[in-house]
DNA sequence: CGCAGGTTTGAGAGGAGTCAAGGGTTGTGG
DNA sequence: CCACAACCCTTGACTCCTCTCAAACCTGCG
């Protein structure tokens, strides 16, 4: 697959034998279903899932049924590539709009690993970069309020999806109800609602139906408390 | 370091060469006090991290100061190791009680990472398996109130220093002040102070001064909604 | 003994959740 | 082309959880 080639190579250099052997990866495309599950075809080595179009999200579930999102995951990210080496999360992956995804056979990433150490490195690296995300979350969740978790999290969606956008005027998808957003951001949906028209008032950004108006960049960056040093394409 | 190895091997599989490879890898120990930033003393190439004794957290600040604790590490575990291949997170290491720490130098890990396949794969696999925790963190603090996550930290830690600890009576030191439990799980100190009161008289924990004694475990796992699946060595 | 730092309490303010109803959009079928 | 249903968004009122501020209380230590 190509496109895991380009996500890996933002990070990590490969020869181009190796990007040859990533690209001859066996892989299964896949439609889901909006709030579906995204479940590998093989149930027995967890495949990694490169993300089409649409939108994955990470999600897992309190024993009070309450739902929390541990990641999304955008059009040219790969996910799940630590389940291939070793997984007892309870965590699974969902389709927060309609999307498709193309599983890579875990089992070949694994065959990979065991001739290739750059792809190994690559992958370890992606990993870590993730995880950086990963701590940025803990942080936005355990000491910022509503306003600022909300501005957060559309900053850095901002940075991800346009790595550009970091001037005014940029408009971008990001195909979510506010209920997934509440989910992300460990708040409730009517709070989440309040927040985007404070946020909306205060002229940062405007969120309507999926689609995300930067109105003033600055503003926006203020009230999120961000700073992209942790995104690994910030220009 | 023996103790990087006997970290390594709960949960990869490595040769005697191996493991002899990583107990040769050059150290340095150091002493650090409570509350300060336990600092690599090469400043290049950052190194890994064994904590020998104490208790050393990841933390980070908003920028309006507050404080995050994004992970805590208690002796005979390894961490920094990602740093070793990428890291731009804003993140520094600082000893929560008075702790020793050992460094293992990142320059020869990653010299060591260039020739053999299964200490990097048992480094990729540690990353994982701490990920996985840090997950469950976000979980915490997105969709658990005080009482749950005061009781979840504490069975983690539990699981952690203890793993047969799902038998009421056992007592473990977790040295740390009710703040900076707070810094945990995203509560202030004063709330924290009130919910540990309220574990103590509903009889399922009592946290004193840096002591946990579980009163009843199966209360406390229900209060803190608490599931050891993700964590590698749970029994 | 007296100090320093952590712990414990209380009261009041404010952020966030809950419940419930109404308003918009989108898509489907008649 | 209109009617309707489904789904999401929006709002308001009220409750509950958590924070803030502040003072008093321990406890270990010099």
């Amino acid at each position: 697959m190509a496109a895991v080639v380009t996500d890996l190579t933002k990070h990590s250099d490969l020869q181009e034998r190796e990007r040859a052997a990533i690209r001859a990866l066996p892989t299964f495309s896949m439609q889901v279903q909006r709030e579906q599950e995204a479940r590998s075809p093989d149930l027995v080595v967890p495949d990694a899932c490169l993300v089409v179009s649409g939108l994955v999200g990470s999600v897992a579930f309190t024993n009070e049924g309450k739902r929390q999102i541990i990641a999304v995951f955008i059009p040219g990210e790969v996910c799940n590539i630590g389940s291939i080496i070793a997984e007892q999360s309870a965590t699974m992956l969902m389709a927060l709009t309609a999307s498709e995804v193309r599983w890579i056979k875990g089992a070949e990433i694994e065959r990979l690993t065991q001739r290739n150490l750059a792809i190994t490195k690559a992958l370890w690296r992606h990993l870590v970069l993730q995880s950086a995300v990963l701590k940025e979350w803990v942080i936005n969740l355990g000491r910022r309020f509503a306003r600022e978790r909300v501005a957060h999290l559309l900053c850095e969606m901002a940075c991800r999806y346009a790595p550009q956008a970091k001037k005014a005027g940029l408009e971008f998808t990001f195909p979510v109800t506010q209920e997934q957003i509440a989910d992300i951001v460990g708040l409730t949906p009517v709070r989440v609602n309040q927040t985007l028209r404070s946020l909306r008032v205060a002229n940062a950004v405007d969120f309507r139906r999926g689609t995300v108006k930067i109105l003033d960049w600055d503003k926006l960056a203020h009230k999120g408390d961000f700073t992209p040093y942790y995104l690994p394409y910030s220009d």
